[in-house]
DNA sequence: TTGTATGCGTTATCAT
DNA sequence: ATGATAACGCATACAA
């Protein structure tokens, strides 16, 4: 069943079903009617790929999620799948890992495929090296890309974050700020946007006359940031000597790890020791005790991003970069 | 940039060119060479949307997805994707919601688009009422269609599952053989797969000659289960003098609350309350204590199903109903 | 082995 | 207001 059936059906040419399909203004009432009398009789639908072919969209936004199991990308990914079909855009999804070449793969892939525009999900997504980061250029140069939480300077790239460092700058004053003394800092990433939490770390030691610690802070490999690991790793450094008040972490699974650490050490939360995690996931109900966190506005940063994007792609004047303000959300690791 | 550009350049004809990209036989190696220097010289990548309307195919998979951010469907989605991208098919996302009218547009969305196939993730998707269904029915005329966890006869679609009601029946004898003998249940779905689930807890209790104590069953809407939600309601349940001493859950995050139930109401776990979950999922290392859960197998699951998929597409003969079964995996919250 | 011609199902540009 | 026809870019049957 094409529009040649529908036409031949109602007596009309292809011009004027295709005109009644989108309902152009210039047919009359009647032919109209009897048109869409065929086409509901015979359930048509036009051919997307025809369609596609003519107009070189299929209305398509490509969604690059790291991956799509971890608690925070996949409330992301809710969101923005659900506000882009609800604006007549499906997604296609492609869950790449965080490895540099499976990522490029991954933009490749979405770009053959003629997406209408690509959303960069997590702060993964730049690399230092500024070459490396030349396969986002390149894609730029086809469609409007958008990064959620990083920052990327370059035409027809525009970014959607939370001001991460002043965020755990605020955090962390908060613990300074209760009587904490030696905050341990937990992160599993030294991309962008880790850094930026790094020196927010430091920003507020600073704000406070105090010198940082460097063996506070505590690397976790993407791989090794199991809750288990994160545990067994604060153990032993307490068994090494290193002491601790606090804990303040780049991602709330890290903060859950730290909690299971103060159970099996017997310290107790928050009366001997703080934590405060990051991204306000639904992990921080589940903890126990229930876990503080900087929520980073991850709804408001995905509506935004939808909103860009659509106006990129109607041709509007959209902001390169907006910044969203984070908020601890005080539960009970923290006095 | 397009086929004719490069068979221009190259000298030879667009049906030579295609057959250089689809590496057919009948290339001599001089012109497949001189053909393919000139399309890595341009940088050329065919148009997907003239390919799909030629062989009316894009190579895409349609996901029909409840709820992104529940942690068993996003796992369930990476599994998935990944496999499916692997084997050189796109993934469309449709994040539903588990109401009828939204899944049937779903799938009514995912058809225009002519998908090669549809998933059906989550035993959400058969309704009790028969014509509630036909929109599955409908769809499996156009592609295959899989169910996960789910069972639905009918032509053209497939299912794979965990044999849920014996794996709740095997939780609840290991309650009931540890010596509990009130175990509450608490669900949230009075579909299919529920159903299953609480058949298998009556079960377990017919085979040791107990009865159900139909106060023991406790449901929560949807949206009302909230870690908080059962929390409060089972604090309700004891005030108002129901007596149990373990929990079994058709939803890890239902059991999240129970154990929080358990810390408020100051009973020890497993000592005085044992607690199971369904799922095991991420959840079930972040609780305190951690949480012996089901698993359902999830991983095996999309892995058949992606094979599945790919058989039917070749036309091979598949199976119509693959069942895996579940196992209990102890951890604390149990003796 | 290579080239020519046609179909795929739309939308859009002209005429009328 | 309506119709004829040309793109759109590829795959492929058929011819050479």
């Amino acid at each position: 069943m094409n529009i040649y059936d529908i036409s031949r059906r109602a007596g009309v040419s292809i011009a004027t079903v295709s005109r009644v399909l989108n309902n152009s203004p210039h047919v009359s009432e009647t032919t109209r009617k009897k048109v869409m009398a065929v086409i509901e009789g015979t359930g048509y639908v036009p051919n997307a790929f025809a369609r596609g072919l003519g107009l070189n969209t299929m209305k398509t936004i490509g969604l690059l999620c790291p991956d799509a199991s971890d608690p925070y990308l996949a409330q992301a990914l809710t969101y923005l799948e659900h506000s882009f079909r609800q604006k007549g855009y499906d997604c296609l999804l492609s869950c790449t890992g965080r490895e540099l070449p499976a990522r490029r793969q991954g933009v490749e892939l979405l770009k053959s495929r003629h997406v209408d525009g690509i959303v960069l999900m997590g702060s993964s997504f730049i690399e230092d090296n500024s070459a490396d980061n030349d396969y986002i250029r390149d894609a730029a140069k086809a469609v409007p890309v958008i990064l959620l939480n990083g920052s990327f300077p370059c035409e027809n790239v525009y970014c959607v974050l939370c001001d991460d460092q002043r965020a755990v700058t605020d955090a962390t004053l908060q613990l300074l700020d209760s009587g904490c003394r030696r905050v341990l800092y937990l992160y599993h990433s030294n991309n962008y946007s880790g850094r930026k939490k790094l020196a927010g770390y430091r920003d507020a030691h600073e704000m406070r006359g105090m010198d940082v610690d460097e063996k506070l802070l505590c690397y976790f490999s993407q791989d090794k940031s199991s809750v288990h690991q994160v545990r067994d790793t604060l153990l032993q450094l307490e068994r090494d000597g290193l002491a601790f008040d606090a804990v303040i972490t780049s991602e709330d699974i890290l903060s859950v790890g730290a909690l299971k650490y103060a159970r099996m050490a017997g310290r107790k939360v928050p009366e001997e020791m703080c934590v405060i995690g990051y991204n306000n996931s639904s992990l921080c109900n589940c903890a126990e005790p229930e876990l503080t966190s900087v929520d980073n506005k991850l709804l408001a940063i995905c509506e935004h991003i939808v909103a860009t994007m659509l106006g990129v792609l109607e041709g509007k004047e959209m902001p390169q970069k907006t910044v969203f303000t984070g908020e601890l959300i005080k539960r009970e690791s923290t006095r």
